[in-house]
DNA sequence: GAGTAAGCGAGACGGTACGTCGTGTCTTATC
DNA sequence: GATAAGACACGACGTACCGTCTCGCTTACTC
């Protein structure tokens, strides 16, 4: 048990906490992470900062749950949308909802979508700033990271994993690959990229990695 | 012309300098990068705060010069050591500049060399802290980000390129791959689990990453 | 009108009252008035906050009612004793009300039995923090110091003021001694060693104030 | 020696002492004793917080110092200022200066002019406030207390005290009278009065304490 | 060799934010 | 409808660092 006994959570006000979720990411939006206070959350939510202390045990923390809860709202949004069209539904990091990944039969194409989706939402401004951020407090802070994976980057890379699978049974990657190191080929360089800056990114680099891997994936001749 | 008059570095205390640098590593190591704090460093040094601000624009800043310091004695230590042998020396990310790439002829052989080399220094824990708090801050900081990466990562990739560019003219890999591209199908895999610590990173990982990469890359039959 | 509806006092908690009262005085006696809080009083009791706020305006107010409760329950249990000797039976300031004065016809001798008691009340290291504390804040806030005074001090002075008239009568005092002013001459010099500690506070100091003020009231010869 | 280092006083600011003396008792004439905060007394000082905590360990002690250096420069002006004429010069508490206190011979018409001069400064609304809380402070914090005493009370006091030898002397006043009695004699009841508020505190009341006190010291005819 | 100007150690300063505590109000569920 | 419990907005607390500033002191360089 905990040293300090929690609060009810039942009893919690839905109203502050979705305050402190958009003033926590309009903050970060406006000035960026290092210079958004848990003071000026509050200020900006109209909100106790005990009321954040209670609920949250830091700043990293509070932007992830608001987060996670725009991913889930946004992925809502899609779910309850007209019928969508077939075509790319893409894998959103930030939620993604439910189906995610294509399945044309065609690997190469169906993870260029995906990857090309995801350049697009990695260059979002909006999203970036706030990515960046979690990013590298997970980087540093161990158990933010492992929570950052486990709620954000598992699901989604889940998908990867599933298609990879798919396209074993079809006999287009072979069957001694590991899913898990295969979709990293694919996905670290990418984030090698975004992260680091080194060079743009582009939907011509990720066609590119798209090849590459994939050419090493399939069976031998 | 410039903005304020910059000090006068000829007549610099290089004791402080050092004494600077050696205190901000060890206190990275003792108490982790955010708990590390300008005051404690100069405290820590026995030296004035203004002596810090003199020089550097930052914490990271002065994080950075300490470990660009620290891998450059480190290589001059390595390379004023006795004859060392043949085999593999490996690039070291902190420097390691001078011998460089291996070139056996066997790519995969060089490449699993070399990135198993880079898996035994991420999973060093001192060196660990201080990567971890320089890339943390590149992520969020653009301008330290572009610093770290040109001071401390192009260096090591640009061996990559020349050992892969090798590889191209022996014929053991495709005319049209861009060898920027393949160096991030491999480095990107691994900087990715070591970044977001997904799963473990061996040098088994390291070993699949190569052979994966390089049956991409190879020429089609 | 009432500004704001108050609550129904007969319907009020007894039990609740009595544990905020006891609770109240535990926590000055234990960790002094300044760090007795009101959430504390109501942890300690277990009570609800507002249970506090519904029927005392602030800190000083409970403390005082408690103060007076107390001072009740000890008169009663004095008075409900057996049967007590004749002689110094003393004006307690908490409560001691019923008794009063001794009047032997040594007026000399009965204020001395009275201001000895009073001293020794005033060294009384349990009462002393609450007395302490409640006069602090009465005069500090006028409104709290008048009720203090009217419910605590007059009582007990109006009992010198019989005993003085009493005198009076007998030309033990001059005629034109006001009595609210002898009866100053007497407290005021004890109250003012044990308000502001500037020397022991002890029988001989009543026995000379008494001797320098009967003096100085005495008919002139 | 302290637990932690204390601050060099060589080094501290004159101009930012001054400033919080005066936010100090400006806030204090204000909004109040209780209402009067650190944070207030810095924002009004253009000063930050720590500078207060540096010097001072608690808000009492910095309006205590406040009010000495007031008294001080009231003390100093005073002095300074013209050819002060001969008959009233009074004690102030708050500092009083060099002279102090009358002797024209006449002990009973000494102190009463001295004890209306009390009793006009007591009245005074700005000097007030001040003093009310400096003394509720010290009732409760006998450290705080002392100080108070020591500093503020003790000197005016001791001028009692010469005036009284002196009367023994002239022999206006029996010999087995100890000053600091007699002397507590006068001010207890102006002080109980003026503390408590039990009535109106006038220069008729003055020279009735006065009257009777000297009676009482006097020789026995 | 004296004069002078910079770097230096030290640390006080005006600030900002921290994370905690207590206030007085409000809400929920129980009796 | 009073109560125990406690979440809430608010305000102040006392602390930690920030980056700037002023002190003497030491250490070159200039005249």
């Amino acid at each position: 048990m905990p040293p300090t006994k929690a609060p009810d959570s039942s009893r919690r006000s839905d109203r502050s906490r979705r305050a402190i979720h958009d003033a926590a990411l309009a903050l970060v939006a406006e000035v960026g992470y290092r210079r958004t206070t848990i003071e000026g959350i509050a200020a900006r939510a109209g909100v106790g900062k005990q009321t954040i202390y209670r609920w949250w045990p830091s700043k990293a923390a509070v932007l992830m749950d608001a987060f996670l809860d725009l991913a889930g709202r946004t992925a809502e949004e899609a779910g309850t949308g007209p019928g969508d069209g077939e075509e790319p539904p893409a894998a959103d990091p930030p939620g993604g909802g439910a189906p995610g990944f294509p399945d044309t039969g065609d690997l190469a194409a169906d993870l260029k979508a995906v990857l090309r989706a995801t350049v697009d939402e990695l260059n979002d401004p909006v999203l970036e700033a706030v990515t960046r951020a979690l990013t590298a407090e997970g980087i540093v802070d161990a158990k933010l990271g492992d929570e950052f994976v486990r709620k954000l980057l598992d699901p989604q890379l889940a998908l990867y994993v599933t298609r990879l699978r798919a396209a074993q049974e079809a006999g287009h990657v072979r069957a001694d690959v590991e899913p898990r190191v295969a979709l990293e080929l694919l996905v670290g360089p990418l984030m090698h990229r975004w992260l680091l800056r080194t060079l743009p990114l582009t939907h011509a680099y990720a066609d590119a990695v798209v090849d590459h891997a994939v050419g090493g994936l399939a069976p031998r001749p």
